[in-house]
DNA sequence: CATGAATGAGCCTTCATTCAT
DNA sequence: AATGAATGAAGGCTCATTCAT
């Protein structure tokens, strides 16, 4: 009556690395990261995260509920690593013109490296909740810490909604020269990266 | 016994069977137009438009080679519509500011109503070549269209690359208010308003 | 960028039968019955399904919502047959004693062909609520057919309770026959048919 | 950031490590028999066996092959119980209805706590070879012990085949009433029970 | 003896697309 | 021109089982 169970489970060949679990996540992390960049969110599956980390499939599931938690997770290390640079960057002396000017090349830097990312994120904040609810924190975040840092520059203040506006300018502006378009109309980047320097220089106060 | 009964038709409403091509596939593009906004690109399955259209399944393919030549159809289309409005409001007469702020107001309109089909717009123009391509010469014309109107008030021309960040910003905002980003940061709508009713200004020359 | 959306779908090569809606769940009504009956609901797979019907994977959730679904059905499909035999039975004439004993023979015979399918049964209705509920309302309907039956007959009524007895010892027993328990243990399978006759009589009144 | 703090221990109250292998190959046992009971064996992950038992995932297959054995040792278990039960019955003395009385009771209790154990055992039986020997070895215990019986209270033999058909009608009796089935019928439960102590009267001889 | 990270086959389900009618 | 049944690759997720430590 061939009924008695599958039975699957045969060899197991290869079996390779082990470690704290601590550092499989961080492996699948660095891997969901670099594929959620190149191939996008949707292109992206959970098998090929695993595998990409040196892991097999079920690996996953023990780390990460599902795809979702896992591009949060990653975008999470993401910003905590701008915003070091950005702390680095502003810690690392010369003119207000300067510093400016090399924070706006930095934004530049990371959004061009990460421009896949960034693109998944725009679009799972407007179809997904928790990602939108996620993205929204980060914002206001943002925006204390932008207040915060005019304050203790002794700058005076300005509207939460006039940095707003500079946070969507410059984020907008570094996407599109990340995804090339100021090149594909064969405009000067340069010009543009003068007009964000400028945008920064007024918002550092 | 539970048989199910012969299939009746269900008869969608509008179900004109053997129209004119061109009516079909302006009915297709409409259901797609609307269902893209509401689910999203990936959220819409092709079988639906067509079902949403009055029409079944195959009839898609008939008229659009894939998902995505529709998408473009479908963006095309809006993009049209949304001209046609800037030029009625250019139209409108009243002062430059009364302009300015009658355009502000209709593109935060349209952004609203449309923002999901916008949010795919933005994806797909990372994510597909075709799109991005087809975004690049909507690009063009914009900035093509903004020099003209200037000079044809007799204004003095602009840098390209200042357009070019004029529209980014723009867009990025409008889209941010349509996702109720504002609104969720607890901030004041009207403020973000004026800043880009004085960019538009700027903008007009 | 790689990122240009799957493409899948291909080539296409045979394209085997088509039909009416109603061949095609009845085809893989049939080929479910009989996968269930051989493998269990366990170890019959939806995909299997469609293929042993001579379908691709997909045509199954066109039909069925989810394999509980086309248990139920198969369940279903089953016991109106078994319902239709019973009545041929009751109808072929002869002495009571006959009628039992073929009615007696033909539940061996049935069971016997079913008895992976019932096996599965028995299990989902503890397991599942809703195929509790289903044959819950099975279990109803045969109580009020042999009070019905006995009515008919002039018998004197019986307690529904009664009838609930018989039905399960002779239920078991079939069961218990089919998979060979009798056998199994060496002994006369004639003397429990014999048993069930006897039971069957006073069922009749 | 939420980085996963060092995984702390966290000790499952009773996690008596190392402890002799007979006391941890109990604990499973228990914590297998109790999982079937309320999941059922497809239901029940052999991963939360060891963790329901307060050891580890490994922990499992250092002492039982494969999930059917741990399920057949626990069906073993149980049966070795509900033996003893029917012993001390028998061993309580009063008259021979009171006797067949305390026993369909005790049956009825026994089978309700345990119903889901025994709807996976009678499932098992049909599907997986070794559960169907190790069943009917069990089965033929049982009708060498009814025999028992009877010759030491110098009753008159019966057929074996006679005591498989009590056997099967109590147990289905038993399973079905412990599974609702009486009830959801709005049927009266103690005129079952009124006809089970009769057919045990009958089978005690 | 015990731990628990890792394995990987397999199942369920979706959906873009095709094509016989 | 329209229909809608059928296709089948792909992807999400589970879980019995293994084995390095």
């Amino acid at each position: 009556m061939g009924m008695d169970g599958p039975a699957h489970r045969r060899s197991g060949a290869l079996r390779p690395r082990r470690g704290v679990p601590h550092e499989t996540r961080g492996r699948l992390l660095t891997a969901a990261a670099d594929l959620f960049n190149r191939e996008g969110f949707y292109g992206t599956d959970s098998n090929e995260i695993a595998k990409a980390a040196g892991y097999s499939t079920g690996v996953f599931y023990k780390h990460f509920k599902d795809k979702r938690e896992i591009f949060l997770a990653a975008y999470e290390q993401w910003s905590i690593a701008e915003w070091k640079q950005v702390a680095e960057v502003l810690a690392s002396g010369g003119s207000e013109r300067e510093l400016a000017q090399r924070l706006v090349l930095m934004f530049i830097e990371v959004h061009t490296e990460w421009r896949g990312l960034l693109a998944s994120l725009r679009q799972l904040v407007v179809t997904d909740g928790t990602v939108r609810r996620f993205h929204r924190r980060q914002r206001k975040r943002q925006l204390d810490w932008m207040a915060a840092l005019r304050a203790q520059r002794h700058r005076r203040p300005r509207r939460r909604e006039q940095d707003l506006v500079y946070l969507w300018t410059t984020e907008r502006t570094f996407d599109a020269i990340a995804q090339g378009e100021v090149r594909d109309l064969g405009l000067d980047r340069t010009l543009v990266i003068e007009a964000m320097v400028e945008r920064t220089l007024e918002a550092l106060g």
